[in-house]
DNA sequence: CGTCGCATGTTTCCTCTGGCCACATCTGCG
DNA sequence: CGCAGATGTGGCCAGAGGAAACATGCGACG
């Protein structure tokens, strides 16, 4: 599964002219920067540097340095929805799935920082300039949808408010996400990276049965 | 209570060379211009024009660029500290306060967008460059903390994971806050400002439901 | 009331970064 | 074989953060 990095190593041990693969080199390159870095503001010449490159090179395959960050980003609502949606498969009962893709989502805050970050950024707004950005991100988005909808479906959930309940579940996980990847629950709550899947699974649960119908 | 603003119309006036209070302008000026903008990434030269001053000057009052922002966004957390402590008076029982400290999280990320976004700006950390800053947001999350020991205490929420119930109630209301600010729901759901308290308020008070003592 | 020191603001310069252009190099196809 | 288009390079410019040297004015002290 790793054609780019051949063509990455080929390029370093070649020196040939011509990269082979250069666009997924880039985004490569900029999501393990980023998440070194933890700052979503890197220089485009440091990332070219990293794929073996000139900086003015980047512009064959992207219009704009936001252009590659939104690339970056697409991907990462990709891999994100296959998370989402193959922790959705892994719950039995349909309020046991809500929490397993709630969990799922800040696990995959944590384990792709870089991506998740630049998922967010705002920089990158009218997402409508991108738009395999705006498609990937919305239908990451339709997993909570879907999975909301089944509970209610098997009447787990009120069925009166659908949206406020995604809205619920999707701001729950989300908000635990930002606030574990930048760090602003280290100081007070001092939180590993392995006890917050717990953590988070226990919140989402405890909203989860909050939003049950009764 | 405008002295600030004052001391700015005495210099845009008289066209002085010393501008009085500079280092307030300084900030007004950042906050408004990324809440107009929507980027916390703005030029410190825009920001010292608008303040009728040269972009050096800034630097008799301020560190850096990022030592402007962490300013704007220490005010912007005794802001938020206040708007809590506010919300918490108003609620008369208990959980009626979880849900009126919640509401008011969202209401201020709305209002003040612009601090808001540069109140968890990645870039600004680590926090312990800026005592003040982590301060004043080590301060405002201690509301939360406080309204829900409270909460606690009158054994209307558990009392096993207390931190892990301030965590789901901050992070329940982060989440809806970023969601809205960076307009993330805009797409799917098209909520106007106004619904948006109505709904954080109906969101926040399931939560509450699930942790409840029961 | 003068004058001197220090805080505050300005000008100028340097470096870094995003983006563009002309040129170089490769690759594939007729 | 050779040409055309795609891909990469180096040089350039403009804008932005930051430092340094200079200018200005406020306030304390004689």
């Amino acid at each position: 599964m790793r054609p780019v990095d051949e063509r990455v190593r080929l390029k370093k041990e070649g020196g040939r002219y011509h990269h082979g693969n250069l666009k997924d080199a880039l985004v490569l390159a900029a999501e393990r920067s980023i998440a070194k870095s933890g700052n979503v503001d890197l220089p485009l010449r440091d990332v070219a540097k990293l794929a073996g490159v000139s900086h003015a090179a980047a512009y064959r395959h992207f219009d704009s340095k936001a252009a590659l960050l939104a690339e970056v980003a697409a991907r990462g609502f990709k891999a994100l929805e296959e998370q989402l949606r193959e922790a959705g498969a892994r719950g039995r009962a349909p309020d046991a799935r809500l929490v397993e893709v709630g969990v799922a989502y800040v696990a995959f805050a944590l384990e792709s920082a870089g991506a998740f970050r630049v998922m967010f950024e705002p920089s990158l707004k009218p997402l409508d300039r991108f738009p395999q950005l705006a498609e990937a991100s919305f239908n990451a988005l339709a997993v909570f949808h879907g999975v909301v909808q089944e509970a209610v479906a098997a009447k787990v959930l009120r069925a009166d408010d659908v949206s406020g309940t995604v809205m619920a579940l999707w701001g729950l996980v989300h908000g635990h996400a930002c606030l574990l990847v930048d760090g602003h629950l280290a100081g007070p709550f001092e939180l590993g990276p392995d006890d917050a899947a717990a953590s988070a699974r226990l919140v989402v649960r405890r909203l989860v049965d909050g939003l049950r119908e009764r």
